[in-house]
DNA sequence: AAGTGGTCTAGACCACACC
DNA sequence: GTGTGGTCTAGACCACTTC
């Protein structure tokens, strides 16, 4: 092997190795100075190959330890959540919304402990409907903790959307994320335009600065929605 | 600035200077060898600090225009996809699978097209219940293309099933994921001891090896199911 | 032509885990 | 102690994009 290889390259022939089972699952492979000298290249390059490769999940490294290949190669799904506006308009249809309430009140239990709040404080209820062509695209029930940033008490989500309004103001360091499908409940199948049972695909996500709570919100799609992704 | 800082020191000063607007959205940062001088190290650990920033949606970066703050910060979801089996075993619950079908079999016109197949091609179709504690866990509907797999066709996915047979034997280089929430179909319902009608969380894979297809599946989760992550 | 990021090198020191 | 991966350095060349 004397040609100089590329991580990119490397990357290619461990994975060619691991997909024959020359490295089985659970094997330890060549140290990287080993393969450095196989590929004829810097350590560095080894590397930066395998250390991309143990993030994406196909090998298992310990300093001392070696690496070794993955036992169960964990595949992962990255999804972008991008601001709700964008994603109607990169779907090539016009974006509108429309704010439905906005009001400083009592929230449900559950949204406190979501938050990690005392029950007694009041937050900020926002509810709006996201519109695809004037279809019904997604149902915004968010509540906000007032307290984490500044100047949103005072802000007015007509125009600009609670949704895209926390993107641009507050910098979200954390969040829990949950996805599943729910049956459409009155206030959902109103705000939708369809009937109460129905299927729908539900995330509620709850968003944190630091170790301040900022928002816990539930998001309803229309029905037929579908969250896509490539792994 | 005289101490040296590592690429992760690096990557929290950004983020901060992002955070509080010294460097606004779309703002072009200084470049690597500048930042590399402040920060009084190697161009190198800048290089890595922000390239690992830009993968992550904070920033854009791209020869000769230099590195710019993300107009639109993405925040982006990462999901691991286990074998059903670890993904039950690990939320401490006993796991058995029950094989209800596997047969060699012409497709519905849809699976051939998921697959980019000719239709007159029949695929093996294998369906299979997992359970948790004895409960109905998911529905699974496969349809396997045997010629990707070396030894596919002569498994036996009674003991192993198809989901992890698959995973260990086969080297996913490629997939098509979506998510969405259906009614339970009859077969659903039959298979996860449900109803008709009810939400159900829905994924359906498709996967190749190179430009192979390999197998498009439809995973029902029994009501209540709830995909969670965390950014 | 020039300036940016993308990558590679050869070497070094360190942190950790197992001995 | 010893060997592994984790990180950093100083320098180099290249690829791409804009001028």
């Amino acid at each position: 092997m004397s040609a100089q290889r590329s991580y990119r390259d490397i990357q290619e022939e461990v994975l060619r190795r691991i997909g024959s089972r020359e490295w089985g699952p659970g094997d330890l492979i060549p140290s990287e100075i080993a393969l450095a000298e196989e590929f004829n290249c810097a350590r560095a390059t080894i590397n930066r190959a395998l250390r991309e490769l143990a993030e994406k999940g196909h090998l298992d490294r310990k300093r001392r330890a070696g690496t070794r290949v993955a036992l169960t190669p964990v595949r992962q799904a990255i999804f972008d959540i991008p601001i709700t506006r964008i994603e109607v308009e990169e779907s090539g249809r016009a974006y509108r919304h429309l704010l439905l309430r906005r009001a400083l009140e009592t929230a449900p239990a559950p949204v406190y402990a979501a938050l990690g709040l005392d029950a007694d404080r009041p937050l900020l209820h926002v509810t709006a409907v996201h519109l695809a062509d004037r279809q019904p695209f997604l149902y915004e029930d968010r509540w906000i903790n007032t307290d984490a940033v500044p100047g949103v008490a005072d802000a007015d989500f007509s125009s600009l959307s609670a949704n895209e309004w926390l993107v641009r103001n507050a910098l979200i360091s954390r969040g829990d994320l949950s996805f599943s499908a729910e049956a459409a409940t009155p206030a959902d199948a109103d705000a939708l335009g369809t009937t109460a049972g129905k299927p729908l695909f539900v995330i509620h996500r709850t968003t944190w600065i630091g170790a301040t709570p900022v928002t816990a919100v539930r998001l309803a799609h229309a029905p037929g929605y579908q969250l896509t992704t490539t792994i």
